[in-house]
DNA sequence: AGGTAATATTTGCTATGCTAATTATTCGTA
DNA sequence: TACGAATAATTAGCATAGCAAATATTACCT
């Protein structure tokens, strides 16, 4: 590999990712979704996973604390989540969707999906699964 | 394609990415380079192509304008760039590399190809060819 | 039980990314 | 040649991203 490969994939790579989340952040704008792609991907997986720690929701949408705790700060300033004292430990919070936060999720739900496609337009089956293989063996070298 | 795949790739994506990112950053730190990943970039673009305006840099590493300006800010603060007149166009700057900064590039660009390797073990030559094509067909896909 | 380690969240700081607006300058054309 | 459009760079404002430190609380251990 030539003195620079790594280097240039790692730039593609960033790129290219970049470019989805802000195509993908201007379609939400566009559409007048009122909340960027990160609020979206904590909303949807509250919709899916009901209601969670905050800690485990980091987790689950690879995300760090501090800057969990800010995009939630922001959906409650939406109302679409709120926090609700943890029953037993008084350390945590539980953040669980508004009844405005479910209707939004629901009527946002069919339109994501379609500014997501454009995105792999092109691509067939297989490439996808490479695509995925790659990508995870990348990450998991890193971790 | 199932109802959430694109979503689940472009997280995949996306986290892939952050953490190729956050890696070298990280090893950045550890051995003392003193710089960001991405002041790094424009230092070694400057390197290898010599003194630039500025936005042909920013088109050269995928970096709008503000964003180059506030990393070429920090770079002259650390006395590695300097912004020198533009011989015939007032409104433009010319960036180019101070002697420190030369002698930066020098000395960390075999450092900096050491750390970019981990992320890409496992892969083979195809694997990367793949990759490749299918980042830019993404990319080109929402240009 | 008491003290220390671990955990959950938040806050502060720095850097990047994107948009829009501003400033200064140059270009194009009537 | 004068005026409006285009261009280069910056500034401002908001939203992540990551790290470290602070706070509050709980768990563990002897």
């Amino acid at each position: 590999m030539s003195e620079d490969s790594y280097n240039a994939y790692s730039l593609l790579l960033d790129r290219t990712a970049r470019r989805v989340k802000q195509y993908a952040q201007q379609q939400f704008k566009e559409l007048g979704f009122n909340v960027t792609v990160d609020q979206w991907l904590v909303l949807k997986h509250l919709y899916e996973n009901e209601e969670m720690k905050q800690n485990v929701l980091a987790e689950l949408i690879n995300k760090d604390n501090p800057t969990l705790t800010r995009i939630i700060d922001l959906l409650c300033k939406k109302k679409l989540t709120e926090r609700v004292l943890h029953p037993s430990d008084r350390r945590s919070f539980i953040v669980r969707l508004t009844k405005e936060g479910t209707k939004k999720v629901e009527s946002l739900r069919p339109k994501v999906r379609n500014v997501r496609l454009k995105a792999w337009e092109g691509l067939s089956g297989k490439d996808f699964n490479t695509f995925k293989k790659i990508l995870n063996t990348i990450y998991n070298n890193l971790g």
